[in-house]
DNA sequence: GAGTTTGAAACT
DNA sequence: CAGTTTCAAACTC
């Protein structure tokens, strides 16, 4: 096996190979203080690459070629436990004594905590100050003489390992792209292994946040035992560790974040931990599957944010060759496991891409498992393959589309790229297919995702791609100068909703003020076809639309919310024949999907908008639980793929708030849609007689169903009953929404770019570090 | 798969 | 802001 001839060389070796990764890894951020710093430089990276290939194949006795298949095995093999016979971070820990292993596994932890931005001075000064990195580091890691230092580095690069060889960047940077100039390569390559790394630590900064403690960080960290993973999914999260890594400098790290509760990514993660070291080479994958939009967005963060388009072509070519490769090995080794379920994709964002989401981990590495797992859930649509980042971005991907994309997850490659006028009920992934827009308009579904077209689309002169990347960031910027929430996603959910309550009963619940942000202005479908917006999102008509004879089964304008929010706790046995018929065909579609509330969670969550964690969940959660902290995740993610995501978009429309009331019929979580943003500013925003007039409880705006399910706000209820006429309301939510102030930046990177550097540049100076 | 219907988006 | 046109998805056959 060549995985064992590896490590056994690294037996031979180990404890001088092994740390300096550390250090390596470490000192290169620290050198420049910041990981974005680190992310840019691309000689560093290559340097610790060279070194590592050098290292690699310099034990040309044990590993006769460094090609990626060995240094894949070899990384796994170094990293695994099924191979050692220990559990992961044994690699690491065999060359220490167990103080030196417990307080450098802390310090590392704490290290992680520190890229994070949630770094402490004390921790900050320990590990930027050199103490950690410079001295004390070398004395326990550096045992060898400098001469060792490609050694070091070779063993640096086992930490991450997946990053570097399995998971097709490297892979294509030698050999896929060898048709590409050497320079274009270089680049890429660097810029892979940058992502790759940094979702690495976002992976540890997130089960450090998610676990109890910074030990649990560093064995995160370090290709770790599966089981460590699983404990980083926390049956309780807590806000302040999420929100303390708001400031996560990429969404990648947040995707990790997320990932790290995403029980979906466990179960992937066990299900791809079931087929050993395949397993992790087909997570590996992953790693490249963050959306590659985002991919190009964060890589320009750090550095400069203009991108040769040529460069940008090659990391198109090498994201999609990975989404292929991904796709196989997500559809055929982990199969009966929805692996993108979580990731969604999906994005991201965040990756899943979505990273988008669009999602499984490596088998026996920890590292792996981070890696895969992590997928951005902005870019959410990271975990999701490419091909389906467009059915996840798109801010109203109805939930039997979400069905499909997990059907697909299941499907064979070839299916999975089969291109079809009606790709998303045959196969789970919206791919648009326009003739005339060029795919630079919100026609295309695409472009209203935030998203490149795929190779699989069937549109006619489309520039929606990475080689026009100026040309969509300008059409972007002109679609949001129109309106600023083109890229918001269209059905918004109501703040009111508390989780705790719509999970009383153990499902979740489509809420009853779910609503289409703008309204439908339906004439003919009557409001029951997906012809409306307010249909197809799942909910049901309010005063907002305009929409004529309106029968829209999930509630229809001419009824109070009131009464509305009463049907949905007490359907009529009509409609419920009506949504069931809906529901049949979502079910019939996605076969296994929804086993678990986790996984609901995970899918949803990440699918789902950004603000309104900040606004809804965080404030809110006196008692944090899972619905809260993947609320906060999403929140979360949302953010840091707002900011990062490569098209500078808020990527909120990665996250389709209207997949949640759509998962009604499925019991979907109401709570995790987008739109408690959009309706707390509502709220915040409807007058102080509208909101105390005619409350029939006195619990203010809130008010619950015998049965603890929630009916609309009172003040909803008041203002219908005060006037029959939609027009007020109507006019008080055009309002709101022309007044909503703070929508991250639906501008291009740039301007992104400087809300982050502005974020980090604040955060650095609380910290000290820069 | 072609053609029709529909309503959102874009334009005037 | 209303009316019209354009567009692509949804739908029908």
């Amino acid at each position: 096996m060549p995985g064992s001839d590896v490590y056994r060389q690294s037996d031979i070796q180990p404890k001088p190979q092994l740390m300096p990764c550390f250090q390596k890894e470490v000192q290169s951020y620290s050198s420049s203080g910041c990981i974005d710093e680190h992310l840019a430089d691309p000689f560093k990276e290559d340097n610790i690459m060279n070194s590592s290939m050098s290292s690699l194949t310099s034990h040309k006795e044990t590993t006769t070629k460094a090609d990626d298949t060995n240094a894949g095995n070899g990384k796994a093999t170094v990293l695994m436990s099924d191979q050692t016979g220990e559990e992961l971070p044994s690699v690491s820990m065999n060359v220490f004594d167990a103080t030196a292993r417990e307080k450098e596994t802390e310090r590392f932890g704490e290290f992680l905590q520190c890229l994070s931005g949630n770094v402490d001075d004390h921790v900050e000064s320990d590990i930027f100050g050199g103490t950690f990195f410079g001295e004390q580091h070398h004395e326990l890691f550096s045992p060898q003489a400098a001469g060792d230092q490609h050694d070091k580095l070779g063993a640096s690069f086992q930490i991450f390992p997946e990053f570097l060889q399995r998971d097709g960047a490297y892979k294509y940077s030698k050999e896929s792209l060898g048709s590409l100039s050497k320079e274009s390569v270089k680049e890429a390559d660097q810029r892979h292994r940058g992502i790759r790394r940094h979702l690495h630590f976002g992976a540890a900064i997130s089960c450090k946040h998610a676990g109890n403690g910074t030990h649990e960080t560093a064995n995160l960290c370090l290709p770790g035992r599966q089981t460590d993973f699983e404990s980083l999914v926390p049956p309780h999260v807590e806000t302040r560790g999420i929100s303390g890594i708001w400031q996560a400098r990429s969404c990648s790290q947040t995707a990790t974040l997320w990932s790290s509760f995403s029980p979906s990514a466990c179960e992937s993660v066990k299900s791809a931990q079931n087929y050993g070291n395949r397993a992790v080479s087909a997570c590996i994958p992953s790693g490249g599957d963050l959306h590659l939009n985002s991919f190009v967005r964060s890589e320009s963060v750090g550095s400069e944010f203009s991108t040769s388009k040529k460069l940008g072509s090659n990391l198109h070519q090498q994201e999609e060759k990975l989404m292929s490769d991904r796709d196989h090995y997500l559809c055929k080794e982990i199969d009966g496991i929805p692996v993108l379920s979580f990731l969604g994709e999906i994005y991201s964002h965040l990756g899943y891409e979505q990273q988008e989401s669009q999602a499984a981990a490596g088998a026996g590495s920890s590292s792996y498992q981070s890696s895969s797992i992590m997928q951005p859930p902005c870019d959410s649509l990271h975990l999701i393959p490419y091909e389906q980042q467009a059915s996840l971005c798109k801010g109203t991907m109805p939930s039997s589309e979400y069905a499909d994309i997990v059907e697909l997850n299941q499907m064979s490659p070839e299916r999975n790229r089969k291109k079809a006028k009606y790709t998303i009920k045959s196969e789970g992934c919206r791919r648009c297919n326009c003739k005339k827009s060029r795919c630079l308009k919100l026609y295309c579904e695409c472009f209203a995702a935030g998203i490149y077209c795929l190779d699989t689309c069937s549109c006619v002169n489309c520039i929606n791609k990475p080689e026009y990347e100026d040309t969509v960031l300008d059409m972007r910027q002109q679609t949001e100068a129109r309106n600023p929430l083109a890229f918001a996603p269209k059905v918004v959910n109501n703040a009111t909703n508390s989780p705790a309550n719509m999970m009383e009963e153990g499902k979740w619940m489509k809420t009853s003020s779910s609503r289409h942000k703008k309204g439908c202005n339906c004439k003919k479908s009557k409001c029951s076809k997906k012809y409306c917006e307010c249909f197809q999102g799942g909910v049901g008509c309010c005063n907002g639309c305009r929409c004529e004879g309106c029968y829209n089964p999930y509630g229809n304008k001419t009824e109070t919310s009131y009464r509305r929010a009463e049907r949905w706790n007490n359907p009529s046995r009509e409609q419920l024949d009506t949504l069931e018929s809906h529901n049949d065909c979502i079910k019939a579609e996605r076969p296994n999907q929804f086993s678990s509330t986790w996984e609901e969670l995970a899918d949803i969550g990440h699918l789902t908008p950004p603000s309104h964690c900040l606004l809804g969940a965080v404030a809110s959660s006196g008692s944090l639980n899972i619905r809260d902290c993947s609320k906060q995740f999403l929140g979360q993610s949302q953010q840091e793929s707002s900011v990062l995501s490569p098209s500078g978009y808020l990527n909120w429309h990665h996250s389709p708030s209207s997949l949640t009331p759509k998962l009604y019929g499925c019991e979907a979580l109401p709570e995790l849609s987008s739109d408690s943003f959009f309706c707390n500013m509502m709220e915040d925003a409807t007058p102080e007689t509208l909101k105390n007039t005619c409350t029939p409880s006195t619990e203010g705006v809130k008010s619950c169903s015998p049965n603890q399910k929630w009916v609309s706000p009172p003040k909803i209820r008041s203002h219908e009953l005060r006037s029959s006429s939609s027009q007020g309301l109507r006019s008080g939510c055009k309002f709101i929404l022309q007044d909503l102030p703070s929508f991250p930046p639906l501008t291009p990177y740039s301007k992104s770019q400087a809300a982050i550097h502005q974020n980090d540049g604040d955060h650095k100076a609380s910290t000290g570090y820069q």
